[in-house]
DNA sequence: TCTGGGGTCCTAGGACCC
DNA sequence: TCTGGGGTCCTAGGACCC
């Protein structure tokens, strides 16, 4: 019997919480925060669930809510949000040597190892120990799988909000209690789609599907919802992945600001999100074999005639220099580019990434010929845009008007990670 | 008027091969 | 009317996660 002992750390509304240490006005004030181009809801505070409003509601749809309720409404500002993650993340592994950072406000761990009197005590003070150095309230669940986990953090949230910490090891023999009041579809690896198929064949909590046979459930939900249930069961098929694996496709997509509709314009987004993602690659230090470009008008305007396309590009060989990928990726634009369209989103996606250490050498090419990477004009631009300012230096295919930008009319200030806009302490 | 962005994994079905 | 039987590889689409 190879049991072992999992915790989930969740941190409470992440994005919300984040704006409320450098604004503490924001205290039991309902605030939400909203993707970008101020487009919909992806935060909220208690206050604003407890008012009913869903995660991904379009904001526009809430004035009137958001006028009566004085809602405090946030464009995203993910560098900050970056940051306090980092900081969070780094507080836990102050204390847990086995950590895996699963996102960007949630981290696994595995407390196996970790030899302490009392887990739940433990948990306890993890959590007000990291209140107390970074601002940021967590919810802590324990169990003896990953998804059982993460439903003991739901619980730690909900039901035993005050001491915010669940461990299921303190309800053996009663579990069944506890995971009657877990819905189906607030369970790891159980969405809309199958959250409805469940309901409708009377399986409406986490009980009643670990109670199901298991191949069945392979039957119907797949090899995901057959460890699902054997997780549920308390037999970990997850275990803690302590270093991130290497990504398989790295994506920069946005939505305009406004409509685009000439090429030109289209292009120098274009442009962009290519120089963005080569720099992402050299940071994971990946080079990409294909590069995948699309455009789409706006499928929520019935109105406007729509079109939407991409294509795929295999790169000549695989690279992370941004002058390549640009030109490649403008390529690939003219190609699907069609006038007479009002343009709302493009992206560029790499595909087919390989570690730069194991590059396939290409059978005609000099094995120490890798001058077409640009290895070190590339490092200097990284230099220059990760310290001082993410646009420094950009290509003249950018442009400068960006008439493509979106919008962002909430934003707070990047209080970490720019001198400038360090928070100010001012005596009253 | 106004609806995010970035990922992973699995499966079914078609193309192709012997 | 009957119309082989495997394999493998690739891709599109769907499901999920945050």
């Amino acid at each position: 019997m190879n049991s072992r002992i999992f915790a989930l750390v969740d941190c409470n509304n992440f994005y919300v919480s984040c704006e409320r240490v450098f604004n503490p006005k924001l205290e039991n004030k309902p605030t939400v925060v909203l993707s970008n181009n101020d487009g919909c809801v992806i935060a909220r505070s208690q206050e604003v669930k407890d008012l009913g409003v869903t995660m991904g509601a379009p904001i526009f749809k809430l004035k009137e809510l958001v006028e009566r309720e004085k809602i405090n409404v946030y464009s995203a500002n993910f560098p900050l949000y970056g940051d306090m993650s980092h900081r969070v993340m780094a507080t836990i592994s102050e204390f847990v040597p086995d950590v895996e950072i699963y996102s960007i406000d949630e981290a696994f761990l595995d407390l196996t190892n970790l030899r302490v009197p009392d887990l739940t005590k433990f948990c306890i003070k993890l959590r007000k120990t990291i209140y107390k150095w970074t601002g940021i309230p967590v919810s802590i669940g324990v169990a003896p799988t990953k998804t059982l986990a993460k439903a003991a953090n739901k619980l730690a949230k909900k039901q035993f909000r005050d001491i915010g910490v669940f461990n299921f090891f303190e309800h053996l023999g009663n579990e069944e209690e506890f995971l009657k009041l877990i819905p189906v579809g607030d369970l790891w690896g159980v969405g809309r789609a199958y959250t409805k198929f469940l309901n409708q064949h009377n399986i409406n909590n986490a009980f009643e599907l670990k109670s199901l046979d298991i191949g069945y459930v392979k039957q119907v939900m797949t090899v995901a919802g057959e460890r699902l249930v054997m997780e549920l069961n308390g037999e970990p098929c997850y275990l803690l992945e302590k270093n991130p694996k290497l990504k398989k496709n790295i994506a920069f997509t946005r939505s305009f600001g406004e409509y685009q509709t000439k090429l030109d314009q289209v292009e120098e987004a274009v442009a962009y999100f290519s120089r963005k993602i080569g720099e992402k690659l050299r940071k994971e230090k990946e080079l990409a074999q294909f590069l995948q470009v699309f455009i789409l008008t706006n499928f929520h305007n019935k109105n406007l005639p729509q079109y939407h396309n991409s294509v795929i590009i295999k790169l000549e060989r695989p690279t992370n220099n941004s002058i390549t990928l640009i030109k490649e990726a403008l390529r690939g634009l003219k190609y699907i580019f069609k006038d007479g369209y009002q343009y709302k989103k493009a992206g560029v996606i790499s595909l087919g990434l390989i570690p730069e250490s194991h590059r396939q050498y290409d059978f005609f090419c000099d094995p120490n010929d890798e001058k077409y990477l640009q290895k070190d004009l590339m490092a200097t631009l990284d230099k220059i845009n990760f310290e001082v300012n993410s646009d420094s230096v950009k290509f003249a295919a950018e442009g400068v008007s960006r008439k493509w930008w979106m919008n962002q009319t909430k934003k707070s200030q990047r209080y970490t990670t720019n001198w400038k806009e360090l928070p100010k302490a001012i005596a009253e």
